[in-house]
This record gives structure tokens, sequence and C-alpha cells, in this order.
DNA sequence: CTCCAGGGATGAT
DNA sequence: ATCATCCATGGA
């Protein structure tokens, strides 16, 4: 569920488990009780295979006290229906530039389209690596991506995204902006810094702040989310801007807002369609709102 | 304020 | 098999 919930678009199944990479390892990943870890047949130091299980579990973040998390989630009915259905979701810690990059990539691109773009950049400009029988692709450095033209960059189906990402590899490589160094900033700063940057806006600077700076109170707006909000939230106010649902968002939903929004966000994409017959959580959800007569008659079905 | 840019997966017909 | 819709930023 983690890895399938749009904050990473690497991963890919294969038998029990997912193939990816965390930095510059190559690592299949498998959960049963716990997480277990495993890696690929290429010969490492020993050294760095001792440590790759505390790396895994650093990614994943398996640190994160998820029933704290989840009971510091406003009571509502709209969240109450997520916690449930996403019990057990983490928000991982991706290595910055990484997350910065396919993030400006995701924008106006729904995540099968974000995941066709990071494979392209992998495969043209990341470092092949081996894990048992399968290939897996290292994320190209910044330094790689300054140095590609923008025509190699279209080629990955970056299109408009291309002179973004481009522009920011550029300003990140060249010392001008340190990714690193902005962790010590406040919320608000790192938000202004990462805005600064060629294609980054609000939204995508708080997918940065969330999934790669650990600040758990970033809470990005997209258009799941934006739905969500103004379906269960705001049902009868009519212009509700992203500005203002924003707003809102930050004070509402609390010191693990970020939290909140994966688990929100997941949860709608995954009950947006339902197989006739099924009657899930959202479902129920709907009917309970309903059946207060909280309705209302504009409201836009669901899809 | 509106319009546009670029495009493959996905859903609807 | 076609046709419409999905998506966020920045510039005109």
């Amino acid at each position: 569920m983690t890895l399938d919930s749009g904050q990473v678009f690497h991963w890919e199944k294969a038998g029990n488990g997912f193939v990816g990479t965390i930095g510059q390892y190559a690592i299949y990943a498998e959960q049963d009780n716990v997480l277990k870890v495993r890696f690929g047949a290429t010969p490492k130091p020993a050294r760095e295979t001792r440590m790759l299980p505390g790396i895994a579990a650093h990614y994943f973040g398996l640190d994160h006290p998820l029933t704290e998390i989840c009971a510091s989630f406003p009571d509502d009915p709209a969240m109450n229906a997520a916690r449930d259905f996403c019990r057990g979701l983490r928000i991982i810690r991706q290595p910055k530039w990484e997350c910065l990059a396919t993030f400006i990539c995701s924008s106006m691109k729904q995540v099968a389209h974000i995941r066709q773009i990071s494979l392209a950049l992998r495969k043209r400009f990341g470092e092949p690596q081996k894990i048992d029988n399968h290939l897996v692709r290292t994320f190209p450095p910044a330094q790689r991506i300054a140095r590609a033209s923008q025509k190699q960059l279209r080629e990955c189906a970056l299109g408009y995204r291309a002179k973004n990402l481009r522009a920011t590899a550029q300003l990140i490589s060249s010392g001008r902006c340190h990714l690193d160094a902005w962790s010590a900033l406040s919320d608000a700063q790192l938000r202004e810094q990462l805005c600064a940057l060629p294609g980054v806006g609000p939204k995508i600077a708080n997918c940065v702040m969330l999934f790669a700076y650990e600040r758990l109170r970033a809470f990005p707006v997209d258009v799941w989310i934006e739905r969500v909000l103004k379906r269960y939230y705001f049902p009868r106010r009519k212009k509700m801007t992203a500005q203002r649902l924003r707003e809102f968002s930050e004070g509402y939903f609390g010191e693990h807002g970020g939290y909140a929004q994966q688990y929100l966000f997941h949860h709608a994409r995954l009950t947006s369609r339902t197989t006739a017959g099924s009657r899930d959580s959202s479902t129920a959800l709907r009917s309970a709102r309903n059946d207060k007569g909280e309705g209302c008659a504009d409201e836009q079905k669901p899809r």
C-alpha cells in the first residue's frame, strides 16, 4: 500500500514483494509481519550489506509511531473511513533530489504517467543494477540531468517540464541551491525556497516537504484531495479555491496533516471507481452522511 | 480573469 | 475502434 500510494513511482512488483532502489542501492523488499529486505546478487562490501536493513527501515519510516499518528487525526467520517482503509500506510523518506525531480515531472500527470517518466529518466541517465534476476536503475543525480539537453529530456516524455527540470537541476548542481542545507529551515522558509525553483508551486513544494524533508505537517492539495475536501468538508460552499482549502487543511488536520492527507488521498483514489455490487467504506460513508440529511443537491456524483 | 502548453493511460461510448 | 478526460505550473 505504501509503495502504491502516489508518493514514490519506481517500485515494481516482483514475486511476493517489490524491487527498486533506495538511493544507490538495489533492493528487494517484502513484508511479512515485519519488513524483510534482501539485496542483489552483485557482491557488495560487507559493511554496506550490514547497513542496508537500517537504510531500508529508515526509508520506509518504520520508526513512525503509526498508532499515535492516527490518533492525532481529526475525528470525522471521511477521516475515520480513510484511517481504517489505510491501516499500516507510511510516509517514506525519499532522497531529496530524486523526490524533487520526480514531482517536478509529476505536474499535470497521472500516476501511471509519472512512473513512465521516472523509468525513462532512469533508463537514459541512471546506473543499472542487478537485484536477483531483475534489472533496476538508480535515479540520475542533478549533475547528470543538468548536462542533458532539453531535447534528450523531452525524449523521456517530459513535455514542457523538461525546461523546468533542467533549470532546477542546474541550480542544484551549480551549488546555488543546497537541498541538504535546507533541512535546517522552518517549514515556511523551506516552502519559500522550494517554490522559487522552476516548475515548483505550492502543491509540489508540499509533496517534497512531506516525502523528502520529514515535514509531516505539509498538506499537498491536488485534485483528489480537493474533491475530498469539497465533498466531505464543504459540501454546500460553492467557491472553495485551492488557496482556501490549503488554509483550512493546515489548521484542521494538525501536526501530522501530511499523513492525514496521504490516507485521504489513497482512500479516495482506490474507492473512486467501485465494481458493481461491492460496497466499501466510502459508499458507507456517503450513505451515513446522507442519512443525516447533510447532503447537497448539486453535489457532484461520485465517479 | 482566461487560455494555453504536451501526452499516454484510462474510461466512456 | 474512436473519443473524452485526467493532471499543476507558469507565461501570455
